[in-house]
DNA sequence: CTTTATTGAGAACGATCATTCTCTTTGGTT
DNA sequence: AACCAAAGAGAATGATCGTTCTCAATAAAG
């Protein structure tokens, strides 16, 4: 049961691996337990409620999956790292354990728009959306912040059609979409390209 | 209480609102019996479990929701029609109860790949796939498959990030991308452009 | 060694869960 | 009028929920 490790550790592995795999509302707190080997008392004296648990875990999850985000497109010029991002994904897609992007399953089970889940959610996107804004930006293409969002859409469409059709090549299309957008505002042409 | 409509629209009416304002677990029966006005003995006299039914208001959401993306999408030449795809889904994105794609919601709560749930949410995107098919071929572009995948892509990938970031804007950057779809699919260009 | 705080294991709590049950009322058919 | 299936209302059931509690074991600090 995760035996190394500190207690803060063990039990936002273990909520992480358990809230992505089954879902929110159907992780109880005695699977928690059982699956972290830390006690009830010690989890409330660390997070007050099962939310603020939550919202830890996906905090803790946020942090690691943008560092594999960030590793797995760290080489090359910015739009061949830019383009690395789909095999990345598809790797990711092809994973036993692949259920979907944590933070569009939370947002999509929380009703509430103020519940502290939902910001965790709303900040991976931004941070999401930042570092991509920096690749685009360091490309020099024509409109950076538009194309980030734009690769947004495409990482976050692949991750859900993935989710639902178990289809990993949706990161392919995403990835052929991706160089369209590459081609149509590289940095040589303008949004007129010059045909003269 | 929804008091028109015979049992099962009643039934399944409720069970879809609640659902997809709140997740499916979150949901409980209590709920779906006081909103409907429907008697618990009368629901498990037509579906057998909560399961059965939250996935057949799931397929009836999914029979409503296509229809209205059908209608909205019914007019013009091809390539207007995968185009107003876009502005449709801004007027949903900023619809007050509006809560992303209650399949992929679904699919991302529910772990079990087994469940009846993640089936219903399976055919709701290979329907969608399927008519966004039958546009781009109509369309006469150069590779009508793949172009609908990559407009699902768009689509979900839209619905999403809307979703998480509250920002019915993003139907705005996902319909820019599309255009340029078209444009580079075009089916008086082939996949060479003719720049002599 | 003694003290004090931390942790683990698990019992206990009231609330709510999905499901089944009883009872009564309704509404249409002979 | 007599009957019967459908439907509403809600109590009951056993399980599980999040949360709090008790108690014993451990370990670091004086």
């Amino acid at each position: 049961m995760l035996e190394d490790a500190s207690l803060q550790q063990r039990l936002l592995q273990a909520t992480e691996i358990l809230v992505y795999a089954g879902g929110i509302n159907a992780t109880g707190m005695d699977a928690i337990v059982k699956a972290s080997g830390v006690a009830r008392k010690s989890i409330y004296r660390l997070y007050s409620t099962k939310e603020a648990l939550v919202a830890a875990a996906l905090r803790a999850r946020d942090e690691r999956w943008m560092q594999w985000f960030i590793a797995g497109t760290s080489t090359g010029e910015p739009s061949e790292r830019l383009l690395a991002v789909f095999p990345l994904l598809r790797s990711w897609f092809s994973a036993a354990d692949f259920h979907g992007c944590a933070f569009i399953n939370a947002a999509g089970e929380i009703g509430d728009l103020d519940s502290e889940i939902r910001a965790v959610a709303l900040l991976h996107k931004q941070r999401l959306l930042a570092y991509l804004n920096e690749l685009t930006t360091a490309g020099g293409f024509a409109e950076p912040e538009e194309m980030a969002r734009q690769f947004l859409l495409l990482i976050d469409g692949a991750t859900a059609v993935a989710l639902v059709t178990g289809q990993a090549d949706a990161a392919d299309s995403a990835g052929r979409t991706a160089q369209l957008l590459l081609q149509s505002l590289s940095p040589s042409d303008g949004p007129n390209p010059p045909q003269a």
